[in-house]
DNA sequence: TTGACGCGATACCAAAAGGTTTCATATAAA
DNA sequence: TTTATATGAAACCTTTTGGTATCGCGTCAA
C-alpha cells in the first residue's frame, strides 16, 4: 500500500507548513529555522524530523551543520491521492466529463 | 488569515480519508459507514465531525437519519496551499520558467 | 402508545503529539 | 590544545487525539 500517510501527517502541523514556505525561499540550518519561530531549537528540530521523514524536505551535512531544503518531489504523494477527488471537483464539469465519455462510446 | 488548518487536519488521519473516497462512491448514513470499519460507531461519528469540521463533507437530516456526502469543494484550501509549490515542481521547469521570464523582461 | 432504531453527547482512557530542559558529541576557531 | 558552536538525543510534562462505553432524545413503525 502506498505511504502517504508521513506526508500528511507532516503537513497537518501550520508550524511545519511555515517552515517549509520559508524553505521555499532558501535552504537553512537548524539554527536559522529556529530563529523565525518561537520555539525552542530541539522543538523545531524536531518538526524538521517529522518533514523529512514525510519525505517533504531533505538534509545534507555542512561541516558541524545540517542544511535543510524544500524536496518539491515530497508532495507527489498528496497530490496523487488528491487527484482521485478531481472527477468531483464540479457537479457541472463531471456531468460534462460524463456525457463526453458516453458520446465516445457512441461511434 | 485563511484557515486551511481544519481541512489539513481532517485529511491528516487515514480513517478520515478513506471514508472520503467512500463517500466519492455513494451518500452513506452514519451507521453505513460505521459497517465499513472495525470501530464503534461512536468512533466514525467524531471522524465525520473532523470532516464536517473540515469542510470536506456536508451533512443533510433525513428523518432521523444524517446523510453524508463527499463536499469536493472543501478541497479547494488544500488545494491552494498546494500550488504555492507549483513553482518548484520540478527543477528543470523552474529553471525553464526562469529562463522565460527573464527573456519577456528583455524586449 | 409503545418499542425499536438512529443518532448526539458525555465521561473516561491510553497513546501520540508538541513542547521543554538537560547533557553528550562532533566540528570550527583561537 | 582549548573553547565555542551546532547539533543529536533522551527524559519528562501537558494537551490533543482516537478510541470505548453509556445514557438520553427524537423519529419511525406496529
Amino acid at each position: 500500500m502506498i505511504t502517504e500517510q508521513p506526508t500528511f501527517k507532516a503537513l497537518a502541523d501550520p508550524t511545519r507548513r511555515e517552515i517549509l514556505r520559508q524553505l521555499a525561499e532558501t535552504d537553512m540550518t537548524i539554527a536559522q529555522v529556529s530563529d523565525n519561530f518561537d520555539m525552542t531549537r530541539a522543538a523545531v528540530k524536531k518538526h524538521l524530523t517529522v518533514l523529512n521523514d514525510g519525505g517533504l524536505i531533505t538534509v545534507r551535512t555542512r561541516g558541524r551543520e545540517r542544511v535543510n531544503a524544500l524536496n518539491p518531489k515530497g508532495f507527489a504523494p498528496v497530490r496523487d491521492w488528491l487527484s482521485f477527488f478531481d472527477q468531483f471537483w464540479d457537479d457541472r464539469l463531471s456531468e460534462l466529463k460524463t456525457a463526453i465519455e458516453k458520446d465516445q462510446s457512441n461511434d
